[in-house]
DNA sequence: CCAAAAGTGTTGCACCTACACCCATGT
DNA sequence: ACATGGGTGTAGGTGCAACACTTTTGG
């Protein structure tokens, strides 16, 4: 209870927001960096983030520090974790990381719009460089929980548009959890899960149209039941 | 990216330990509560905690303001959350949460020994006085995750002795979940699991001697498999 | 007609629940 | 002997995985 006057602490928040790319004719999952400008660790990697301001609450920061940074506003938000090992940075930092879902669809628009800077740049969770501080843990630490929750719950939903296909759909959960979905067995779990709502329209191609879906607004995707275990 | 100078944020860490304690001749979840002496909430019952310090991290942190106000070592300790809205204080707080465990053989022996003051007192969760700041908020929270938790990992073995019989076990189950488990299920369940080791030895009573089992310490008790579902 | 993806049906396994039943001890 | 909890056996249900199968489009 006594108030430690030493080295002033200051609290810092970052995200990690993840999104859905096309890449060399694969989806992967990639998350933003920000190329730092000054010292520590200039001109190296890092999460987007900043400073929390003293009128701001954790999760307000965590939206102003990300659209500050990239210029993206995320269609999920969660806190993660926060660090605070004192050898973490040169000068004491609390961070408070949050974890975030973008939708692919809105990723070039807000990338187009706005003041992005340039110093921004995607890059895939699977072939990360060495990043500034312990961002790589944090990533690290960030896709564990995405995978592990998109097992359980429906959060992937957060990474398509409005409407979509159940295709592609599994697609995101084959991408987010990095492994092969039964197509019966997937539309069988979704079809009855409540979270899901049918519309008369198809989406066409070379095969049979397939329906397309909406998210059922009433639900809370952050607990519905299992996908699929593991 | 920019340094916000306003009125300066403070970094607070505070614990919410659990133990299972006999109560009215049955086992309830209590947690220590510590009765402040100053302003805000001056009088109220608060959970332990206290300033975070330049020097150390946030676990070590945990631990300090954990042993310096109620005089407890956890036998399990886990960040929770971070709480950071603008009015939970008068002041500017972020508080990193911790929750903990602490072994029932442990829980007079530690309040014995050292200096534990007498401003602290053992709460049944389930009955709780209105709190200081957010924190009824906050431990609604860490029974959940607990709760959560005990459901698919087998942490609530870090609420016992080195020693025990399946029954203590189960009980410590049953009051945390707050449900009746089967007995033969339990056994099963438990006995396949790989983190209980058993011994040679029995315990007596008015019945057939139960046989006393130890934990397997190289079994991390963080993830194995469901316990019970929902 | 064929390829390709949408969508349906069925079977088997794994696991969990409920409950019947036997075992060993203190009183 | 008997009450009490320790411990075993077993049948039923649920849910998911695997995979065979039918449907509907474009070319």
């Amino acid at each position: 209870m006594t108030s430690a006057t030493d080295e002033p602490i200051r609290v810092a928040v970052s995200t990690v927001i993840f999104s859905v790319r096309s890449r060399d004719d694969r989806d992967v999952l990639m998350i933003p960096l920000v190329r730092r400008t000054r010292d520590p660790h200039d001109g190296m990697w890092a999460l987007p983030g900043g400073w929390l301001r003293s009128v701001e609450g954790l999760d307000d920061a965590a939206r102003r520090t990300l659209a500050e940074t990239t210029g993206l506003a995320p269609n999920w938000l969660e806190q993660l974790y926060s660090f605070g090992d004192t050898d973490r940075s040169p000068t004491r930092v609390v961070s408070v990381v949050y974890w975030a879902l973008l939708r692919s669809d809105l990723v070039e628009a807000q990338r187009a719009g706005a003041d992005a800077p340039e110093n921004v740049e995607w890059h895939d969770v699977d072939a990360l460089p060495p990043l500034a501080f312990d961002h790589n843990r944090i990533v690290d630490y960030a896709v564990w929980r995405l995978r592990n929750k998109a097992g359980y719950s429906r959060i992937a939903a957060a990474l398509l548009p409005d409407e979509f296909t159940l295709a592609e759909l599994r697609g995101v959960y084959e991408t987010v959890l990095g492994r092969r979905l039964d197509p019966s067995n997937f539309r069988r779990l979704l079809e009855g899960s409540e979270a899901l709502v049918p519309t008369e329209e198809f989406r066409s191609g070379p095969h049979r149209p397939a329906r397309i879906f909406r998210y059922n607004a009433d639900v809370d995707l952050a607990d519905l039941g299992p996908l699929a275990r593991d």
